[in-house]
DNA sequence: AAAAGGTTCAACCGCATCCAA
DNA sequence: CTTGGATGCGGTTGAACCTTT
């Protein structure tokens, strides 16, 4: 067998592109029928990575609040390097940016018992309170973005997880979400977004999706799904649903 | 202004677990 | 029950970026 050379290293903006329409299309599960279909010569662990680390459109992006932050450590120490478990008790963070967090942390813990404590009063005692220890602190400066400008993973993810808002949350785990803070805000967020926004990511790469190996892949077979599964991917009720089968009937002719 | 050192974070790897055949 | 493929998880790495000198 002629193993196909797989891509690694950094994530193109137009990889990411198509990986979130393949997503919308099928799902965020066969993620190795996603890779083969889609046409990135990414490995589905890696698509999937993509996805769940950056591209997922629930994600908050930028420093971590004071409250999440005492989460991170309040959790740690009950479960330990429990990172997914930890990610799913802080709606819209993902378990390896939580890790980085514990990394960098710990690290500056580190570094403050290695240095002598000066006596200064305004140092605030406790070195288990968080917040003394705690990177944001320092670091609230940089901005989430840089530029200040919505890029694509700003803008089209959010917008697409709106479209796929039903189907999510059937997915998620209701714990986390349970929690009830923060993801109201994101959920806002996405309510706000006009439906609009959706049509220019499909309009800018129709051809390369169109030029994609799906159609070899599946020639007929894949839009014999859309009456039943595209309806459990978009329901009826999911605007999406309109798209995709505009989509469809579009690609098939 | 440039070099050095430090920090952050996206992405990879290997192992574990799950699940369908 | 076994096996093999898919997916998930945690650890680690390295490039890019930032800060300090």
């Amino acid at each position: 067998m002629v193993q196909e050379e797989i891509r690694k290293g950094p994530w193109t903006e137009h990889e990411d592109v198509q990986l979130v329409f393949y997503v919308n299309l099928f799902g965020d599960r066969r993620w190795d029928f996603i890779a083969k279909v889609s046409g990135l010569k990414r490995t589905g662990k890696s698509c999937r990575l993509r996805w769940v680390n950056y591209l997922h459109p629930g994600l908050k992006r930028g420093k971590m609040t004071p409250h999440e932050e005492r989460l991170v450590v309040e959790l740690h120490s009950k479960w330990g390097n429990r990172w997914s478990k930890i990610a799913r008790k802080l709606p819209g963070r993902t378990d390896n940016e939580i890790k980085n967090y514990w990394r960098t942390y710990m690290r500056k813990e580190a570094q403050e018992k290695k240095r002598p404590m000066p006596p200064s009063p305004s140092y605030s005692n406790c070195s288990s309170s968080i917040s003394s220890a705690s990177p944001s602190l320092a670091a609230d400066s940089k901005p989430i973005m840089e530029t200040g400008e919505r890029n694509f993973y700003d803008n089209v993810g959010l917008d697409i997880y709106a479209v796929n808002k039903n189907k999510s949350t059937e997915t998620h785990d209701c714990d986390g979400a349970a929690e009830g803070y923060s993801m109201d805000e994101i959920w806002n967020d996405i309510d706000c977004s006009p439906e609009e926004n959706i049509k220019p990511l499909f309009g800018g790469f129709s051809e390369e999706i169109l030029a994609s190996p799906i159609w070899d892949y599946c020639p007929d077979s894949l839009w014999m799904m859309d009456q039943e599964d595209s309806n459990m991917i978009f329901p009826r009720s999911d605007p999406f649903h309109s798209l995709f089968v505009q989509g469809s009937t579009h690609f098939t002719g």
